[in-house]
DNA sequence: TGACTAAGTCTTATTATGAGAGTTATCTGC
DNA sequence: GCAGATAACTCTCATAATAAGACTTAGTCA
């Protein structure tokens, strides 16, 4: 069984994992996203499986993140690449190797892919601003609120996030609140879902 | 068969994919971060089913990214939270939030989760800067090459990737080459991993 | 002729998943 | 004093996904 329900999710972390697939999608949109064109680069580059690279390449095609393009014909031959919302995936592939270079948990003696301003050769990082200030905004100052596109289980995932924040796990003095604090709305209510 | 070699890979994004495990395991972080911390409460946030739901934490916490903490005895009961590699995935789950919310595949009036600065109640957003500077870099100026830790398959990938984008790619007029094309290094060589 | 390339499909054994029932220990309301 | 609720799971079963690798098709290369 493949999925239960992550169209009808209206979150879009749930959209962005629910268009990719698994990590076998991830990988191949990180291939194509370095120049990667054809199906046996992209097989030998990520180690997949025939029979897993053939489905998640139709899977990306249908969620608008692939091309598929025939390049020669007799024999013919395709290639793919990524559209314009695969491309948007580059932000998520900056934040993975921000993260894992951090963690380094193949204890490697640096980073095996350097993100740079190809101008000036310089290295670059992911940093949060303000949308309007471009001031940059430490993760301790980060929080979070329903916003219009919110549903009843967002806003009470979000209400529980804090109440739970307040009550017995900070009572206890050892477990810490929500790493984003939720800013509480006027309309938010703590229903069951 | 769940994975085959995740692990043993030079990869950062391979390695944090592989730690999360899948959609389930983010969607359980998002939880998390967002401060839920019970195990029936993640299960209806999440809507996972109970099977994959204990598999997970399992996993997620074999994986060093959340704690089980007893807060009561008699009866027994746990709770979860992200230890502090699981919180650094908030960088991962902003990313996720500002492509979902880009890409806005549910077709809603807005947002469902809104980041902001606490102090001042203003959005915020990811941006990639320069790591010495702290100037902003635009998307098409992005550039990549093999970090230290690159082993022979990411030096070929790369250099595969830069290759397709020169040759048979863009003679034909129709293929773009890789969004982040690499910059050669000195060693670098084509030879098939 | 034989080897090789590219882009897959097909087969089989193993593993993971979804749905939901069952379990254990305790607390709450009436 | 006992039904029902709560919490954190485990168990079972039918179905779906995966890894490994053999096979296919239509050419090119030496």
């Amino acid at each position: 069984m493949r999925s239960k329900g992550f169209e009808g999710m209206a979150c879009s972390i749930a959209a962005v994992m629910g268009a990719i697939g698994d990590r076998w999608g991830m990988l191949i949109m990180r291939d194509l996203l370095l120049g990667i064109r054809r199906y046996d680069d992209l097989r030998q580059s990520s180690g997949v499986t025939n029979t897993t690279l053939s489905d998640r390449l139709k899977l990306l095609e249908e969620n608008g993140l692939v091309e598929r393009r025939r390049y020669q014909t007799r024999p013919e031959r395709f290639e793919y690449q990524p559209t314009g919302r695969g491309r948007d995936l580059g932000l998520l592939m900056q934040a993975m190797v921000q993260i894992g270079d951090q963690w380094n948990l193949s204890n490697l003696e640096g980073p095996p892919l350097d993100f740079m301003d190809r101008r000036t050769g310089q290295g670059v990082k992911l940093i949060t601003v303000n949308r309007e200030t471009s001031g940059p905004v430490e993760r301790d100052h980060l929080g979070v609120r329903p916003g219009r596109g919110a549903d009843a289980l967002m806003t009470w995932r979000l209400s529980r996030g804090s109440e739970r924040a307040e009550s017995s796990a900070v009572r206890s003095g050892q477990s810490q609140g929500a790493d984003y604090p939720a800013v509480r709305d006027d309309h938010s209510s703590a229903r069951s879902p």
